[in-house]
RNA sequence: GUCCUUUGUUUUCUA
């Protein structure tokens, strides 16, 4: 069953559900009994794709094995439903998990606290934070790394450097995901120099960038208008042996772009794709919006005939 | 004691 769990796990990620559903009506058939694992990765699949209704189902057929729904169903249940903006739903289920004698752990608190951020609620979200400890739950790297990003998108630059020394300060180390976040943080703030030191604390610290790192920097530089910066961290990438990928490529478009350089968009958007790298629909959003603005409304409506072709659907 | 599942990070449009 975990070989299957595996199988049917891997197709959510990186086929569709129904690759996955296919997989599972084929364990169903054989002699593997599915458990509780493989109704929560049905479940989170589901999700995953918006698909609120399937998870309920999945959730009553989980139920009607014979599993009771623990708190990593409930906690895969409560995101979906907060994912796509139904916070009653969300909160019913908190409800009815708690009714169940299941507590809240740390991961509901973080989804909660991701959400309340988003939804412009830091406040809450701060007041919950703080909180939380003397109920007795231990904040951990993800509870800090998502306070930090609430701060930043709220423009209190400070006070979410005064949580990252707090952070480390207990004994919680950040790793990758949280130092992108700080770098992505202080790029939005202005501070690229800032960021771009966090790069090399990052190489001090045992740790390596990945491609979110370098993206996040050749963002940082283009929206300053520092495209030879962009494009010398566009080749470091390449020296160090990551891949540039669509998001990559999508930044220098933009990047270019916005210093009316859209024929140098045109260029690279054309070595891109004969290189046969992906390209997705904002990759054409994106030049199709830098024609837009230049008046090339012609070229503009040939890319979008590519996109058809390309069964790349418009938005 | 080993495998599988839940939360945080990067890109496009409205001045």
């Amino acid at each position: 069953v975990v070989t299957y769990n595996t199988l049917i796990n891997g197709s959510f990620r990186w086929q569709s559900s129904s690759n996955a559903i296919q997989l599972l009506e084929i364990m169903e058939k054989s002699s593997v009994r599915a458990n509780a694992v493989t109704h929560n990765i049905m479940i989170k699949g589901l999700c995953g794709e918006g698909k609120i209704e399937e998870a309920n189902k999945a959730l009553r057929k989980m139920v009607q094995s014979g599993f009771s729904p623990d708190s990593i169903t409930y906690n895969t249940l409560i995101n979906g439903y907060c994912k796509v903006g139904d916070m009653c739903g969300a909160y019913k289920l908190l409800e009815e998990m708690l009714q169940k004698g299941i507590k809240m752990d740390i991961v509901t608190l973080n989804t909660v606290l991701h959400y309340l951020c988003k939804d412009r609620m830091l406040g809450k979200a701060i007041a919950l934070f703080r909180f939380a400890p003397r109920k007795g739950y231990m904040l951990d790297e993800v509870s800090y790394g998502t306070m930090i990003v609430g701060y930043f998108n709220n423009e209190k630059v400070d006070e979410a450097l005064k949580l990252w020394d707090e952070m480390k300060k207990k004994g919680i180390f950040p790793s990758l995901v949280t130092y992108n976040s700080i770098i992505a943080g202080l790029c939005k703030a202005g501070k690229i120099n800032e960021a771009f030191s966090k790069l090399n604390e990052i190489l001090n610290c045992g740790l390596l960038p990945d491609e979110t790192t370098y993206n996040t920097l050749i963002h940082g530089y283009c929206m300053e208008g520092k495209l030879e910066e962009a494009f010398q961290f566009h080749n470091k990438m390449l020296e160090n042996s990551f891949k540039p990928d669509a998001i990559t490529c999508n930044i220098l478009i933009h990047g270019l772009c916005k210093e009316k350089m859209v024929d140098k968009a045109l260029k690279l958007f054309n070595k891109w794709v004969s290189k046969g790298k992906t390209i997705d629909v904002i990759t054409y959003n994106t030049l199709i919006a830098g024609l837009c603005r230049e008046g090339k409304i012609d070229m503009a409506l040939e890319l979008f005939g590519e996109m058809e072709e390309k069964k790349l659907g418009p938005d």
